[in-house]
DNA sequence: TAAGTTCTTCTCAGGTCGAGTACTACTCAC
DNA sequence: GTGAGTAGTACTCGACCTGAGAAGAACTTA
């Protein structure tokens, strides 16, 4: 029998233990070259006081819009004043075990969201509470989040070798500089700059040149840099591999 | 607010719209050099007699023992006996569309799941309704069941690129020959048998040689093959990749 | 026994990779 | 200004990987 046919013996929504559904986001964004992640403070119990993930239950919407929703809300960006357009937004996994949440059954959808610099969120608005911090700073998390910001950020390292998933941390138009530095940030490790430079413009659709050049040099000296933006590529071929490590093989 | 401290004024199950979570599978196996999908016969409305991805309600269980489970039921194999031991499990992503299900809000947790060819669900078990079919040959499915069937095909053709997934799909034993077949299955279209042969031998951790030769070679002819068992790589490295098709990049 | 198939190993040319070098254009400190 | 340091960009080099093809040996069925 299948779960839908037992639908048609008559549900009576008293008869099943409840259960919740939520979206929570790892939203990652790079700030002075290290990667962030958005937090709130949890102000109830359990885990009161406890940083968490943003997230909430799941409204008369899809999962999409909601997990949108909620990074909006925390973040304070308003739909429709572009920003949170840029905001890329991807479903990472569920998370169902029965006691991840003390009070019933919870299941999460998380989802893993990237941007570009995003200013602090507001004091005074829903995101008061909200704020970024180091992923490399970050302790222990209410409820399963550390497990969930643990994939979402193994996730978003592999999607950087094969997607040009980069760009969606950097402006409309960028140099080939922040973009290393996006890599550098989130593998945690730094990247040949002659290298990188020849095999972002030798991947077709990555980036394309904007035929300008920065106004201004960077802050130590060299040359002005030459702008580009993304590409219409969705896959790199090839892809930028990470450097190997053994461990992470077997 | 977070949803989590929205629970701290009070939880009412009867204010909420009643939500279903379940658990639908993607199983795939390969027969006679051909992939194929476990489906079932829907008895009931809506979709009476429409195939469908077998499925059900989560119990008081976690996510990935609910997938299993649901493998166990619909294919006859029974926990203990081995054979679901061999299945490979892993979670696809979750769908929770308002209106997947006309019946009430439904969010379905699909799983991927791979097995050696298994043999036909048994008449007279609760797996009656079951049987595999070539995934070439489905059709319409119920709900949005064929897009998450094409979202399963989708992760298995390029995890096939990247981790040993494809020792999943055969015998503990298994010849180079074998692997290629379910490459060549899985991807649809035909590998070449020297550069794969050499590549899978040169892969870290994929394959390790038993010491052993077949007993027989195959129906038409040909030296008898050397076996091998999967080794204890989890990623591939370097991987095997497909041929590129423009397409799939932009 | 013959013809055909397949496993396995080579070879070769082309492409990609990591590491290093070099030139140039720019910044900042003095 | 001038000089030292830094960074963007372009090269080179040898090592490695790739796809395509060829070849030989082992085995099948007819």
């Amino acid at each position: 029998m299948t779960g839908e046919e037992e639908f048609l013996e008559g549900y009576d929504p008293g008869a099943y233990a409840p259960v919740a559904v939520t979206v929570d986001v790892v939203a990652l964004t790079i700030r002075d070259g290290r990667l962030h992640v958005l937090l709130v403070e949890r102000g109830g119990h359990p885990y009161a006081g406890w940083n968490a993930l943003p997230g909430g239950f799941v409204q008369e919407e899809g999962l999409d819009a909601a997990a949108l929703r909620e990074v909006g809300e925390e973040t304070g960006l308003r739909p429709g004043e572009g920003e949170l357009d840029r905001v890329h937004l991807e479903q990472l996994r569920s998370y169902g075990d029965p006691g991840r949440d003390p009070r019933m059954r919870v299941f999460s959808v998380a989802y893993l969201a990237f941007a570009p610099s995003l200013p602090d969120p507001r004091a005074g608005t829903d995101a008061a509470g909200a704020f970024w911090m180091p992923v490399d700073e970050v302790g222990e998390l209410a409820f399963d989040h550390a497990a969930i910001l643990a994939d979402g950020l193994d996730r978003a390292r592999s999607k950087l070798e094969y997607t040009p998933l980069a760009t969606a941390f950097v402006g409309t138009e960028f140099t080939i500089a922040e973009l290393r530095a996006v890599y550098a940030a989130v593998w945690g490790e730094e990247l040949h700059p002659g290298n990188f430079h020849r095999k972002v413009l030798s991947v077709p659709g990555f980036v394309e040149s904007t035929g300008e050049t920065a106004a201004r040099a960077g802050e130590r000296g060299g040359p002005k840099p030459k702008l580009y933006r993304a590409g219409d590529a969705r896959l790199l071929h090839p892809a930028l591999l990470r450097p190997t490590r053994e461990e992470d093989i077997r």
